[in-house]
DNA sequence: AGCCTCTGATTCAACCTTGAACCTACATGC
DNA sequence: GCATGTAGGTTCAAGGTTGAATCAGAGGCT
């Protein structure tokens, strides 16, 4: 498989490298992918015992009514995978942050539901977090800066959703 | 630790909470973080058996004279940690994609250098990984947005580079 | 009822990353 | 010369993620 040679049969005759100006884009795009969330991971970690992950986690079940929501529609909110997301959940019921329990409107679901040291812990975690993500992201740029950050991740994110096997030999 | 009620002491006394424009912006920018990668990483691993890691510590060796690097700039190119890298070249080493050897200079470096079948595995790799990259990210942005994007991901880094550590209570 | 299928959720093995500990080679100071 | 310190690189244990396999409940079809 990959033999060179034969992909200007499959592939487009001349495939459409980047311009210089797209180049620098993605490349520090791809630095920022790299590098930001360990960073905020780090900020996280050392002053509350979070990664970012559990982070939204935790930020998603306080938002909802009665701090409780189904696993499924918890892993569409942070987009993961349900196995990930069971992981997560199994430890942190542990370590007392929530509670699961079967879906009183359809045994089929299971709900989390945050208890108060999970919530004791969003909170006094949150101004923390929120200072790290002005520091690394938000300040510095101007509204019209962070329109467009907000369009062009935005669009990425909907390229991803909609065709999620699309690039696949991309005729 | 991290008790409540006391962060109104070391912390600003009004955790400066975004905006809805900005915490929109924000959570895009989340998304793409958590999701770009995999979706990148699957379409080389299903075409080329390559992580978007591998892709661009290979890329980085390809694009040097004599597709020779000290272990050390390489790390430092793909800003990632001399522990990781040294896993990853192991594993690829393995794979003979390129090999090891003391840096002939001074042995106390030691570098990397691409093998013919690493050098043909990336060049037959680029033209699918191009093609994702335009289609998840570039295409379908106008130059202004490809600018700002760059400008925005660049200040990311810069600020990450710059203050590793001053997240640290933002007084 | 019985069968098939789909979705929600969990588990497990394989693999990868992280961070600390360790080793080597060089440089500096006394 | 010798001790100390520092940077490059490797290794190892601990922990997290992935993807496949599995199980259970719900709905549709005959």
């Amino acid at each position: 498989m990959s033999e060179p040679g034969e992909y200007s049969c499959d592939m487009p005759d001349e495939p459409r490298w980047l311009t210089d100006h797209e180049r620098d884009a993605w490349l520090a795009l791809a630095k920022l992918m790299f590098n930001l969330p360990s960073a905020l991971d780090a900020q996280l970690l050392r002053d509350s015992n979070l990664t970012l992950f559990d982070y939204f986690v935790l930020s998603g079940l306080s938002m909802t009514p009665g701090r409780t929501m189904r696993l499924s529609d918890l892993a569409n909110f942070v987009s993961c995978s349900l196995s990930r997301l069971s992981n997560v959940v199994k430890r942190m019921e542990q370590r007392g942050l929530l509670r699961r329990a079967p879906d009183p409107e359809s045994p089929r679901y299971t709900v989390a539901t945050l208890t108060d040291a999970g919530w004791d812990l969003v909170v006094a975690a949150a101004p923390g977090h929120v200072a790290a993500v002005r520091h690394y992201v938000i300040d510095g740029l101007t509204p019209s800066q962070i329109d467009v950050l907000r369009e062009v991740a935005c669009h990425v994110t909907r390229q991803i959703d909609s065709a999620p096997e699309s690039a696949r030999r991309p005729q």
